[in-house]
DNA sequence: GGTGCTTGGTTGACGTTGTCAACATAAGCT
DNA sequence: AGCTTATGTTGACAACGTCAACCAAGCACC
């Protein structure tokens, strides 16, 4: 139905293409490997094309974060699908997924999270970031009113479960592996956090059942 | 005893003039600022006169985030200091200590923690990184022998702590505050945390006095 | 069915940056 | 004094982000 691609003077979606090949380079050069040049390259367009699509560089990451945002809260719901309530054992999942996620693409992570983005000025990526803290929240305050999460305080805990995780990724992404604290062993840690954490979380035992 | 030292040829101290240098424009005018050449002209030498001090740019970064980490150590031990023991309000003031410097200088937090340094290439970095873990292991281990914290699981919950304090600087740092999550109120925040967490962490009842 | 507007893409150019090779200067040792 | 090494400087280069000027395609409308 339509002529080849690579033949078309215009492209078609470049702005979408831009952000595949960028996130490409991401995940398997880092984010030093982010160039527009090198985006462009990729897609088979000239040098500036990508400014027709954004305003500069950093408009492009943060398309980049976004999309990042938004497979996160993805993953999380097909999670809590395979789930009946929520309970401790499907959040516990859920933050697993999330943990997955954050270290198949340790340089995206570090996008979304940590390349200081000023506040206002990506409206976009704020609202992505929020869904995902929405997600959460609407996960264990389910969990809660069903009575298979301690009641109580949700706000607290969600900020506590998503601190948490989040922190352990972080430090599992970037710090050097040493003896005193195996970076590698992230699946463990995040079961020796929840183990410390379950008794704040699941609900006085003879109310569930 | 020395001639000043804007006369001299040699400049006596350049490695430290440097991340010294570096430092100032990672807090005042945060991390895409620090290019060598405005680090040299701070101080006063030419444009690679660093690189007798340091292999690269990434270099002098590292420099940087391994003193971040070396601050952060003095900072909690002298927190502890004003301790006679570390009971669960003791250990919530070294947190909240923590945060605060993460809070004072987002841009030098995010180098520390979210910069992508290549494993086993910095090593005084790791180091660095490894103190600031062992003073946080034998702070809460030094309260849990004194029956002071909950005992048992150390690892664990010394996981627990870093990564959920870690986590909540990380969040309020770098996302936009929104309407569900306003990261400016990062005191609240720690605070709504360590509530949920002070069950997991404190002594049974009866055992401490 | 040509005319002109709007959107999308290209090329040339400029200033800045990280980095290196070649050179210059100081300090220390013998 | 002379040699060696550490330290600092200058010139140069390629890569980068960005912009202005220009070109190509699609579209609306008479």
């Amino acid at each position: 139905m339509n002529e080849p691609a690579h033949v078309r003077y215009h492209h078609g979606d470049l702005a979408n293409a831009c952000v595949e090949a960028a996130l490409g380079l991401i995940r398997h050069e880092g984010i030093d490997a982010v160039t527009l040049r090198a985006v462009a390259r990729q897609i088979g367009a000239s040098r500036s094309a990508p400014y027709r699509h954004f305003a500069d560089k950093r408009a492009l990451l943060a398309a980049c974060a976004e999309r990042g945002f938004r497979d996160l809260v993805t993953a999380a719901e097909s999670v809590l699908c395979g789930y009946t309530v929520v309970d401790l054992p499907a959040l516990i999942a859920v933050m697993r997924r999330y943990g997955e996620i954050g270290q198949a693409n340790p340089a995206l992570y570090r996008l979304m999270f940590a390349h200081g983005f000023t506040p206002a000025e990506w409206p976009a990526l704020t609202a992505a970031a929020d869904a995902a803290f929405a997600t959460l929240y609407g996960a264990i305050q389910a969990g809660q009113a069903s009575g298979h999460l301690a009641a109580g305080a949700t706000y607290s805990r969600v900020l506590l479960v998503w601190s948490s995780v989040h922190g352990l990724v972080s430090l599992c992404n970037d710090l050097a592996p040493s003896d005193i604290f195996d970076t590698r062993e992230f699946d463990a840690h995040l079961a020796a956090i929840f183990d410390v954490l379950a008794p704040a979380l699941a609900p006085e035992p003879g109310l569930t059942s």
